[in-house]
RNA sequence: GGGGGUGUAGCUCAAUUGGUUAGAGCGUCGGCCUGUCACGCCGAAGGUUGCGGGUUCGAGUCCCGUCACCCUCGCCA
């Protein structure tokens, strides 16, 4: 075999006349007769080799058992094709290899998938030979891009300091948050390692050990049911630095993505793509920055997409409260949620059947219903409407500032959480049919100003809302209820401090220092300024209700490294897929990943997860339980 | 775990709503062609209709179960 001299896309006209070597697949072959053409692809891209009978009888005889996707090498003179012969089609189109002597290096059998750009199949296929689909050009540049994205990234970091560190996957079961996939200790029989959801202990330990600047590209395991933008393995670029301010963590992170999108957009190897990043507008930091509240207040959802930031919510709580429609009055009174979204225009945007199917997503959700009204000049049409009096009609649409031709959508609950879930995605679909959410649009902002805790009423507790080692932004009012709450008294520390005076609406104002980049709805990053001193650290254990007994058995090792001297730190992670999918206007996550696994997380390709050997379990002690009958 | 969708030739899809021998395009294989580039022309092969059961004189079509893939709700601190 010759030495390759060439990629096949890279020659062009410069290199007409000399004698080159050039190795690939065989993407097509177009047999004419007396002459026959043979396009050769590699990474960069194709050329055309020919064959003539007048030049070589034998070697285009030859030609006769390559076959799609041979490997094959040829050598010949690179040539300018006569003009009427040039091609816009490929990169190397005014030339071709006039071959003198080829070699076929391997044969291969009829794909199962066609290598080709525009394939349209189904993704079990494309799952099963992925070796096969990743030949095809959009893979590869996918490729590409990510690797890009990680160089960027990693040239941004390194020069600001910091430094990459590897941190176990072999790790520990985490009782909090997603569930582990677990790994039996042959060694340590009955034990068993967790792979981690997340390094986020093990960077701050980083921060303890006084390395200043960490990160990582470290993949992350949830062994939770997938979905289009999930895979159980998934890569979060993951960051921690000591010493830093809230603006601090959020202005290196701006400076990444910044860069991330600068370094794709000059890449030349992308120029023929049309991933919104090339075409889309710009990203400028500093990235605009919203309250949770205000998201909340105006999107029902702390991941607004901002490409339709006018479409906003608006409560009718206080409206309802005094209305006459008692399904509304009733939520109201009750302390629950009235939720409206003006559809701008819309009045004749559905019919009823599709309004009937709004109306039973939202049930879906677990709304009781879905109010539809129709705004006209004469006030309110449809549905409800009689049953609301002209002059509170009058206040409602002055209200949410509605115009005739508008419709409005409007959920009532007491559940606020079904309201919100009900009243986002219905801005979603309303965002979507007015055609604002025009993927090379990006719409970039922070949203800051988290609770501290979220509530949950079946069993009175509180949870972290980011997780329980942020840090809360008044960490003297939380060792005040943590005092109250280690009174002691009632089983709860929820009811503990309730009967100390504090009331929950003061539990749930407490915010904390938690940031999330958010670009088009979709959660790119977050991260928190982290509690760095033990005290504050077991105050906010206290009120979560993980005792020193608990806390010291499951973070013991970062209780006691927080008593060694923690410098304040703080970091951010962000989700690689996920940004890659946005970045090239992709919506199923398996379409960014090298190997990725199937909605139900198997491995088609390998076939995986499978049986193993029965001894295998013996030795690690792990007994196999047949799955119970229906 | 719940709901929905899909499953017919190697691939993408048809099959007049239960009726003769399940078709087409692409691909594959063979032949022809001296400038193709989604080459063209002629011809051929290729099917356990995902799998199992049922209803029926008769099932790709209807029913039950099951498997796989996709979407969605729950879940994902």
């Amino acid at each position: 075999m010759k030495t390759r001299t060439h990629r096949c896309g890279d020659l062009r006209v410069e290199h007409v006349g000399q004698t080159v070597t050039v190795c690939g697949w065989v993407d097509t072959k177009r047999d004419r007769g007396g002459v026959a053409f043979i396009l050769l692809r590699d990474v960069a891209g194709k050329v055309q080799l020919t064959f003539a009978e007048e030049i070589n009888p034998e070697l285009l005889a030859a030609t006769k058992e390559v076959r799609h996707e041979f490997v094959i090498t040829a050598t010949g003179k690179v040539r300018e094709r006569d003009a009427e012969n040039k091609t816009t089609t490929m990169a190397s189109g005014d030339i071709e290899i006039a071959v003198e002597s080829f070699e076929i290096l391997n044969t291969a059998v009829t794909p199962a998938i066609e290598v080709r750009d525009d394939l349209k199949c189904d993704s079990e296929l494309r799952l099963k030979h992925r070796f096969i689909d990743l030949r095809r050009r959009p893979m590869q540049a996918m490729l590409q891009a990510r690797a890009k994205l990680l160089e960027c990234a990693r040239e941004t970091l390194g020069g600001e300091g910091f430094l990459e560190v590897e941190t176990p996957v072999l790790y520990k079961r985490t009782p909090e948050g997603a569930r582990d996939f677990i790994v039996p200790s042959r060694a340590h029989r009955g034990q068993f390692y967790a792979l981690p959801q997340s390094p986020q202990l093990f960077k701050q330990l980083c921060m303890i050990s006084g390395l200043d600047r960490y990160y990582q590209v470290a993949r992350c395991f949830r062994d939770e049911d997938k979905r289009a933008d999930r895979q159980p393995e998934f890569t979060q670029i993951d960051i921690e630095m000591s010493f830093p301010t809230r603006d601090d963590v959020m202005e290196l992170f701006e400076k990444v993505v910044g860069n991330v999108f600068k370094g794709i957009r000059e890449d030349a190897r992308f120029k023929d793509q049309s991933w919104p990043v090339l075409s889309g507008s710009e990203v400028s930091p500093p990235f605009e920055r919203m309250s949770y509240e205000q998201a909340m207040r105006d999107y029902s959802i702390d991941r607004p997409d901002l490409r339709s930031r006018d479409l906003k919510l608006t409560d009718l709580t206080g409206w309802a409260a005094g209305c006459s429609f008692n399904a509304f009055k009733g939520v109201a009174e009750k302390q629950g949620l009235v939720k409206a979204l003006r559809c701008p225009g819309l009045v004749d945007g559905f019919s009823t059947g599709q309004l009937k199917n709004l109306e039973r997503d939202a049930k879906g959700m677990g709304a009781t219903g879905l109010a539809n009204l129709k705004v006209t000049d004469a006030g309110l049409e449809g549905g409800i409407a009689k049953f609301i009096p002209e002059v509170e009609q009058k206040a409602m649409i002055d209200g949410v500032g509605a115009k005739p031709g508008d419709l409005l959508l409007i959920c009532a609950h007491e559940k606020h959480k079904i309201v919100h879930a009900v009243m986002h995605n219905m801005r979603l679909l309303i965002a979507e049919k007015l055609g604002l959410h025009d993927n090379s649009k990006f719409a970039i902002c922070w949203i800051i100003d988290f609770p501290l805790f979220e509530y949950r009423e079946e069993d009175e507790k509180l949870f972290a809302s980011h997780h329980p080692f942020t840090l809360p932004q008044d960490v003297a009012r939380v060792r005040e209820m943590a005092e109250i709450s280690r009174k002691g008294g009632e089983p709860h520390p929820v009811a503990r401090m309730l009967r100390g005076g504090v009331k929950i609406e003061e539990i749930l104002a407490l915010r904390n220092n938690q940031y999330d980049l958010v670009i088009n709805g979709i959660e790119i990053a977050g991260g928190s300024i982290r509690m760095h001193r033990t005290d504050d650290q077991a105050d906010v254990f206290e009120l979560v209700g993980i005792g020193k007994e608990e806390a010291d058995k499951k973070f013991g090792f970062l209780m006691s490294a927080l008593d060694h001297g923690a410098p304040p730190h703080g970091g951010i992670a962000s989700g690689v897929d996920r940004l890659l999918m946005l970045l090239l206007g992709l919506d199923n996550i398996q379409d960014v990943i090298a190997f990725p696994k199937s909605a139900t997380g198997r491995d088609l390709m390998i076939d995986t997860p499978n049986d193993v050997e029965p001894a295998l379990l013996d030795e690690l002690g792990v007994k196999m339980i047949p799955k119970p009958e229906k």
